[in-house]
DNA sequence: AAGCGGCTCAACCGCACGTAC
DNA sequence: GGTACGTGCGGTTGAGCCGCT
């Protein structure tokens, strides 16, 4: 069969985007909200494909983002979140308002990464590598460890089945499955994060997790983003479901027609786009 | 000051998924 | 059920920045 790109790339502009095109493109997203994105360049007079409008929207223009580097109760979390849910950024983002898929991913491959390198655990697993790969020097390791988490390397701890973690290498034919797999039920879920506490207290790596953010399960899921304690009247999927569908009813409130005077009071968001030279 | 290398992150690409017809 | 289309996702790339020599 084979799909017909996403657009005609044919007279596209592609690269960086520029102030006016992102004025145009925020101010047509303001006015109109998003029915449909292909339509969205040819409506807004741009030359872009509908998908780069919407990878423009999400990662940089959305009024809710949050800027600024990532907390390491971020990071934290990110660890916890990647260890259950593999390299799935989308949903790991979806438990931090404000970030997006892009951004946690980027931070994952350029600092995450190489952190639990450093610390000798393997990303993916987040299992003790083989003695022979720390040979590095140990001062750089000790810099790339947070303070709070200098304590112990996990070295030599056998971690016990994490099954669920994905590896990020298998066949997407077994996407399903692993979805069905990682997909629990939010019962399922809180027995699992229970479960991963214990877990983590096994683990000197935990140690080093929780000390600092307190970042075992109990506190991350008592974090903003995903919490038990916060919405104690809720199960945990109904908040996160709450979470989620806030962004969702943000962007469909636009559906009821902005008008560029309503957006102006959010002027102060979009100062970045001034300052950029 | 210039050259170089590493790092960061915005943006692109291709594939998978969901859905309408 | 098959096909076409729009959207979302994850992997990858490359320009620009920054620090070091």
């Amino acid at each position: 069969m084979g799909r017909q790109p996403c657009c005609d790339k044919v007279g596209l502009k592609r690269g960086p985007w520029t102030i006016e095109e992102d004025q145009k493109l925020m101010n047509f997203i303001l006015n109109n909200g998003i029915h449909c994105w292909r339509a969205v360049p040819k409506l807004a007079g741009l030359l872009r494909c509908g998908k780069s409008c919407r990878l423009r929207w999400i990662n940089y223009l959305r009024p809710d983002l949050k800027r600024g580097g990532l907390t390491e109760m971020e990071e934290d979390q990110i660890i916890q979140l990647h260890s259950c849910l593999g390299n799935r950024w989308s949903k790991i983002a979806s438990h931090f308002p404000g970030r997006t898929d892009n951004e946690i991913k980027n931070h994952w491959n350029t600092k995450i990464k190489k952190r639990l390198k450093l610390l000798g655990l393997d990303p993916l697993t987040l299992k003790p590598i083989e003695q022979k790969e720390q040979s590095g020097d140990d001062k750089n390791k000790a810099d790339m460890i947070p303070k709070s988490t200098s304590k112990g390397s996990g070295q030599g701890v056998e971690t016990k089945s994490l099954d669920m973690h994905a590896t990020g290498e298998e066949p997407k034919s077994e996407k399903k499955m692993e979805e069905n797999k990682v997909m629990m039920t939010w019962d399922d879920t809180t027995g699992f994060l229970n479960n991963y506490e214990v877990l983590w207290s096994q683990l000197e790596l935990g140690s080093w997790m929780n000390q600092e953010t307190k970042t075992s399960t109990s506190s991350y899921c008592s974090s903003s983003s995903f919490s038990l304690d916060d919405s104690s009247n809720l199960s945990v999927g109904e908040s996160s479901y709450l979470q989620e569908n806030s962004l969702h009813q943000w962007v469909d409130g636009f559906d009821s027609i902005l008008s560029w005077e309503t957006f102006c009071p959010l002027e102060k968001d979009f100062s970045f786009l001034e300052n950029r030279q």
